[in-house]
DNA sequence: GATGAAAGGACTAAACC
DNA sequence: GGTTTAGTCCTTTCATC
């Protein structure tokens, strides 16, 4: 449900705000951070945990440094649910795997080494059904930081046709 | 450059196995993790980190707990490359853009309230050109651990038709 | 790289407002 | 909901092996 989210206040949009910069940032500095005492942020992190807003903390690597020189979204066309995913399960190079609406099922962000490894990787999904590749030429936004929706953030669509 | 990292041993790749895990883990817990001294993970992290290996940490938030009842993956075609970055930074909405090959140039992952939230963005980008927009029915898999490359992962394609 | 010691900072739990 | 305090644990920086 898309629902608002009364129960959140500044401070905790704060908090969320500081640990999607910052995860391993200290419970100390970050009630410096949002002006509360330690003990208070610590128990709104522990709420905001065991609500689910914060679904965990990632260290967040360099795909290119770890030796993947490409990275690729892999559009995958309809095929049996159980199959996709189980095939998805026996390959550690999907890093992201969308199932979505529309012709193409499945959308997969992938990470290999070349294009050897590249081709690999797509063979495995194209004896399933039809496959597309792109290539990533580059991230200009990347797990961008969210903070709870406010339904008047929405700036609301000109239309050219009105009604009546 | 799609090299191996050589420079990389077991004790870094179980370092990065298990920050991606849980980014707050404390150093100390870590060294017990990974069966090295509490200052020998805490300085081979620090190198990690100055390396570019480890770009950061964040928390992980739930989208839906957020209030974005909806995520969508949408293609956006051929366009003056700088407008849409700047489109892009003018939209909070996009969490994740790529510039990819292909006819489609850009594929961005956002997350927005409702389907209006999601008119109103999607309309952003309309006025630009073409655009494709899938809903995100499920993940099943959300960020997945990604480990330093191994050439020898690569299983290779059995194809049917050989040269000679 | 391991170990050990010492100082500073961070975390937990309790008492209290 | 918040703060403060006290005790414990963790981290950092030495030194030494």
């Amino acid at each position: 449900m898309a629902t608002e989210v009364p129960e959140l206040d500044a401070y905790d949009a704060r908090i969320l705000d500081e640990l999607q910069r910052d995860a391993r940032i200290s419970m100390a500095e970050l009630g410096r951070k949002v002006h509360l005492s330690q003990p208070a942020v610590t128990e709104r992190v522990r709420k905001l945990e065991m609500a689910g807003y914060i679904k965990g903390y990632r260290a967040v690597v360099d795909y290119q440094r770890l030796g993947y020189g490409i990275r690729a979204l892999v559009r995958v066309g309809r095929a049996e649910y159980a199959r996709v995913v189980k095939l998805i399960e026996q390959t550690p190079e999907v890093v992201n795997a969308f199932n979505v609406t529309g012709e193409d099922s499945w959308i997969l962000e992938i990470a290999v080494i070349d294009v050897e490894h590249l081709d690999a990787v797509v063979t495995k999904f194209c004896l399933l059904t039809e496959t597309s590749t792109a290539i990533v030429l580059n991230v200009p936004r990347e797990n961008a930081k969210v903070l709870p929706a406010k339904r008047e953030d929405i700036k609301p669509v000109l239309k050219k046709v009105t009604g009546r």
